[in-house]
DNA sequence: CGACCACTTGAACTATCTCAAGGACCGTGG
DNA sequence: CCACGGTCCTTGAGATAGTTCAAGTGGTCG
């Protein structure tokens, strides 16, 4: 499969080729072809941190930025069921019964393709529903992960593995940073967590009073040590 | 594509023909000839409640009875992250990073199909690779359903919608019962929704004095109304 | 400068947990 | 047949983690 990639790199379109989801992620499943026919339909866009992105019409790749997953509930309750970070995408086959709310956490961007045409391509590639699938139980397994935490953590465990999440998946690359801004604000980290803000605002200043993390500017996070966090994390 | 099953409705394997799982769940994503090509090696087993299901060798379809999927943290705590009811079945492509144990929560009657053929028809039939992403998205979908009932729910919305769940999916026909046996103890029903079991022994209580369930011997449970029950369960 | 937003911290409150006692059922062995 | 130990469940009373309400800080923007 790399071996045709490879082979057929003359004819990777331009905006693809310097692109650094080109490797990752949906975009790691097309080859040259593939990419030259969604390239000539797809767009790039930049939005703001809340904007609703309920493209219907598209796959998205997130090249930076943060996007929720919300979920909404009787008497203005809402859960965060989930983040998508860049090098991801957005988009599914099947309408989802109990739809999901996506929203930029931070100002995202993003590259859309179009819907009919990825679907088209998955029905006829192996590989790119293979890949699709994988993707879908990689989440199935993270929601279930945070079905574990919010039915049987405390309130700082649950914050502990929050900023190890956070710090797993904020750099595009995949590598575990050990400083970087919180894309959230806290009462969106309660959302996601369970917890009030105040619980929240709480429990990240009981952190950094143990050592355990640095904060700065109230959203900047470092972190005294990946294992010490893990440590505290209940898993 | 159902013209083609029943063209070749004499190919169907014996077995096969008076299963009740036949038109629902993977095995509605088989042809004739597959079906034939996997009755040759499935086997049908009875379990008893508790046994462990980590049969990585087979796709089990699940004929009779309910799985339970948990998670484990320190100290002993539990999460219960999914349940599996008849005809779904177990066992997926791709190892999980961070794998859950199933575990049949009543006795479990299953069919076995060699995984390693399953996975061969799947990378030749778009239609069985997609049955599978479908599955997995719903999936996903109830996780995170879940996700926000253990966030944000209180003890008696979380029981009232746990009741309304079961209800939907313990006929395998996929009726949506108004009376059935509970095929969980207090204690899992607790590791289900984030409480304890005496709080589910109290909230169980308590819509009994309500009057929104009757409650005999213990487990067996007839609804007063869906719909009472739905306005309950806090979505 | 004033208003606003995100955040912090304190103090009182409460939903749920913990601990504890007791009841119903069930299989086993005497 | 009954006594038993075990499991599952119920209910009460006190403890507590996390919430709610409330006041105040610091930064930003018009």
């Amino acid at each position: 499969m790399a071996v045709r990639q490879d082979a057929q790199r003359a004819d990777i379109p331009t905006p693809c080729k310097s692109c650094e989801a080109r490797h990752h992620g949906l975009c790691r499943a097309f080859n040259a072809s593939q990419l030259a026919e969604l390239a000539k339909a797809s767009s790039r866009h930049e939005v703001p941190a809340g904007t609703e992105l309920s493209d219907r019409e598209n796959y998205s790749i997130i090249l930076s930025g943060v996007v929720k997953l919300t979920r909404n509930l009787s008497n203005g309750r809402q859960q965060i069921v989930g983040f998508h970070f860049a090098p991801d995408f957005l988009g599914r086959p099947f309408e989802a019964k109990k739809p999901v709310k996506a929203e930029a956490a931070t100002k995202v961007t993003l590259c859309s393709l179009p819907r009919a045409r990825v679907e088209q391509m998955m029905r006829k590639s192996p590989e790119l529903s293979s890949r699709l699938l994988e993707h879908a139980l990689d989440e199935l397994d993270e929601a279930r992960d945070w079905m574990a935490a919010l039915g049987r953590k405390t309130a700082s465990e649950k914050i502990a593995s929050f900023l190890l999440m956070i710090a797993r998946n904020i750099d595009p690359a995949g590598n575990c940073s050990t400083s970087f801004d919180l894309p959230l604000t806290r009462v969106e980290i309660a959302d996601f967590l369970g917890l009030t803000f105040e619980t929240v605002s709480r429990e990240l200043s009981r952190l950094r009073t143990e050592g355990a993390v640095e904060i700065a500017n109230k959203r900047h996070i470092s972190l005294e040590s990946v294992s010490r966090l893990e440590a505290l994390s209940g898993d």
